[in-house]
DNA sequence: ACCGTTATGTATGATTTGATACGCAAATGC
DNA sequence: GCATTTGCGTATCAAATCATACATAACGGT
């Protein structure tokens, strides 16, 4: 059993008495601390008996408490030494409709990552690292989604970055301002917009530099795009998947963090600093 | 490098006599596992005896062996859960890093599916396919996104379907109107935000429903949840991956397309004819 | 080579910790 | 509404833990 004790914990929840659910509880509000500590710690901050700790404790399967913690801190070592030690963990399943899409989502990926190569990547983030340029991000009915996941991670990283959302009307507003220094992206998988179409045509035609994100039949935008990263998208669904997609924004926002290096974390230092006083509009992510 | 207490004993290393030294050097060796014995394990590794161990860690100005190993602890968890930090780490890695992620998101997508089994989809589902109830989704600052996605399917397959976005003042709003029959759909991984639990806790008291997608350290608000959905999110990368929160959304999508059969058929072969006359501007996205 | 200093291990004590037995309360079933 | 089961807390015990005192060994300077 390849499973993290939350997991674990998760699982039996259901299963277990009012007291050791508190205890459940303690421990899961700020996992892992309160199940390193003592039994009566433990107990004084779940506001049950010691007993009922080791019950819980007995009742995940471990002979004792020493046991339990050991696993803990195995646990988190895991974590911090080995980020993906545990990767291709396959347990024989029963095969039901669950795991096919799973496996179905998994294989997309990677057949979306073995297309995209390091080069492809390097282009895309001296693009997208250039502080002299400004990034315009837009997606379709459900894409718009990503666009957004995007946005919010490389606003972060970087000045100057905009998603183009809402209605149609605003799209105008946003081209005025666009020109030869500056960057769209574009989300648009099956079935495309022509609203997308439209847009990034006349984007390219002030001279912007357009990126595309597509599925692997190719937007019709592929056409105007400087670049275009193909995903895969089949699954046995009534809609397509956009997770390639996702995971491509995903490991172009750790690259382009890793690169900005310094200049991207003195940036993030920053925000955090600035969120610890003034509790932002976009919510205050706590600091604990 | 790691933490402040290697490098607090590698400062020292140099004046220490003979025997902490080796104690030193075996709690470097598997740093900081062995550090977190006891101290006569801590003896035995280091092939020294308990009161030099003891003299050791009171070397390192830490008044008793309870205190350094809540020192050691807290630093393990102080990695596991800043972004910043993991910057660091992993800018020292190979950069053939692409394979490595995908990699590292496929297989947090099988992990998490191998956690979630057809009771819990049929679990939410029935709760999802319940014309009676009206559905919100809200997610954190990145989350947001997923929120926004799965509100879009949503809001074909059935109505009453609302994704609380924007200012925190709006989410007040939004609140007035819930009640047992809700639904409230958080998604919400490390670093937990505190506002999203505020909102989950007020809701909850109304007696709303609350499911939450969170990452496999669960959230605070687990507590509140009445189903919870455990995601893998660990990626080598200075951010976590919610890719498979993504593709658990989907697949809920995908099965309540599908269990929805003809009344959702219906109702989206209705809404294509709407759109078919008007081409395109997706009117129907939610502002934000 | 001797002496003083420092370092280390052995032995022991005081304290804390995890574990268990038992009795009462609450929940469940008939 | 009663009886049985299940869960929970108090009190207690045994064991392991940390901490210290002391004697011995190693080291370094003269």
């Amino acid at each position: 059993m390849g499973g993290s004790i939350s997991e674990l914990i998760g699982d039996r929840l259901a299963a277990m008495p009012a007291g050791e659910r508190r205890a459940a509880q303690a421990l899961i509000a700020d996992y892992p601390l309160t199940g390193l500590k003592t039994v009566a710690e433990f107990a004084s901050r779940a506001g049950v008996s010691s007993p009922t700790i080791l019950r819980f404790v007995s009742r995940l399967d471990f002979h004792n408490y020493a046991d339990f913690q050991s696993a803990l801190q195995s646990e988190l070592i895991e974590q911090v030494q080995s980020p993906l030690l545990r990767t291709r963990r396959h347990s024989a399943l029963p095969a039901g409709g669950l795991d096919q899409f799973a496996e179905a989502v998994a294989s997309n990926i990677e057949e979306t990552f073995a297309h995209f190569h390091a080069e492809d990547m390097n282009r895309l983030t001296q693009i997208l690292a250039d502080p002299k340029r400004s990034i315009h991000l837009i997606g379709g009915r459900f894409t718009d989604a990503l666009a957004s996941y995007m946005s919010a991670h490389l606003r972060i990283i970087r000045a100057d970055v905009q998603h183009v959302a809402g209605q149609e009307s605003n799209w105008r507003d946003a081209l005025v301002d666009m020109g030869k220094r500056d960057v769209l992206i574009i989300f648009d998988i099956r079935r495309y917009q022509e609203s997308l179409f439209a847009f990034g045509k006349m984007a390219a035609g002030l001279g912007v530099t357009v990126i595309l994100f597509t599925d692997q039949w190719l937007s019709p935008i592929a056409r105007l795009a400087k670049h275009t990263v193909t995903c895969r998208t089949a699954v046995p669904s009534a809609w397509d998947s956009s997770a390639s997609l996702f995971a491509i924004v995903e490991v172009l926002v750790a690259q382009l963090t890793l690169e900005g290096g310094a200049t991207a974390a003195k940036r993030i230092a920053g925000l955090e600093a600035l969120r610890g006083g003034v509790p932002g509009p976009d919510g205050d992510r706590n600091a604990r």
